[in-house]
DNA sequence: GATACTGTTATCAC
DNA sequence: GGTGATAACAGTAT
């Protein structure tokens, strides 16, 4: 459930369940998901749960001293229960709650991660804009985009000059801007990244506001059934007619990612 | 059964 | 130093 969108939602949820309360202890069960396990502990336990933030595809869990920071890679999730005990398969790290509730992280294939930081600015400093980040304008994007020689998909996949964006997103970005994947940045009119500039906001609000799209997810846990999957105008929508012409959805890869392309509406260049 | 995919990203080689 | 491929893992689809 990894993009911009449904880590938001994540967070939110998150929000109206574990807010204020005091972590009691914590059991990790799978050391590698954790940070230096044996100070993570330590640094957790008896600390108050202050505020629910997000930067990019990080959750932020902010303590009294120091903040717990989550990335749930491709299939990380939370889910409360009244048992501390390991009752479902794949829980690697549970908290348990001064109310008695318990958080359990669950992750099937193990990628996901989380540490504790003093300075998330300095730990997440690879990150590049917030989406919603005044500084985030088409020339911001440009300056940059002038000096890579990347394709789009591969660009805007990057979380290094905006933080976000992933596979689903990138293709419904590319399309409504009518954009090929393939396309180098650096040959982009500054007309294009106006419009790409302005479909990443869209797109991302309006993911947002659906809380994020559930697709090829098993039913979920707190709150990650989202509805934008019912906008998707290309992804997942291989064979099927593109919603402005008619042409039926292609899918190619492009950046080592499976990526879904209207070959009519988005033109690739001679120069590509 | 193989084999290929999968909403990610740290790390490696060139 | 920028870029593209690969690995980490487990499950599902073909």
């Amino acid at each position: 459930m990894p993009e911009l969108p449904e880590v938001e939602t994540v967070v939110r949820t998150l929000e109206t369940l574990i807010l204020n309360q005091t972590i009691s202890d914590v059991m990790i069960h799978t050391p590698s998901i954790v940070y230096h396990d044996l100070l993570f502990k330590h640094r957790v336990t008896n600390q108050v749960i202050q505020r629910l933030s997000r930067r990019g595809k990080y959750i932020l869990i902010i303590l009294d001293e120091g903040t717990l920071v989550v990335h749930i890679r491709m299939e990380g999730r939370f889910f409360i229960n009244h048992s501390f005990e390991q009752t479902h398969k794949h829980v690697h790290v549970s908290f348990l709650l001064q109310d008695g509730r318990v958080l359990h992280y669950q992750d099937t294939r193990k990628f996901g991660r989380m540490m504790v930081v003093e300075d998330v600015s300095k730990a997440l400093s690879h990150l590049g804009l917030e989406y919603d980040d005044p500084h985030f304008t088409p020339l911001y994007l440009s300056e940059i985009m002038r000096k890579s020689h990347r394709n789009l998909k591969a660009f805007l996949l990057s979380q290094g000059v905006i933080t976000g964006l992933g596979n689903i997103y990138v293709d419904e970005v590319c399309f409504r801007s009518k954009l090929h994947p393939l396309t180098k940045v650096n040959t982009l009119s500054f007309q294009d990244i106006v419009t790409l500039h302005a479909m990443i906001i869209l797109v991302l609000n309006q993911a947002i506001e659906l809380g994020g799209s559930s697709i090829r997810t098993y039913t979920n846990a707190m709150g990650i059934d989202g509805l934008f999957q019912l906008q998707l105008q290309v992804h997942m929508r291989q064979g099927q007619p593109c919603v402005n012409c008619s042409t039926p959805i292609i899918k190619t890869v492009v950046a080592n990612r499976g990526t879904y392309v209207c070959t009519q509406c988005q033109k690739q260049l001679e120069s590509d």
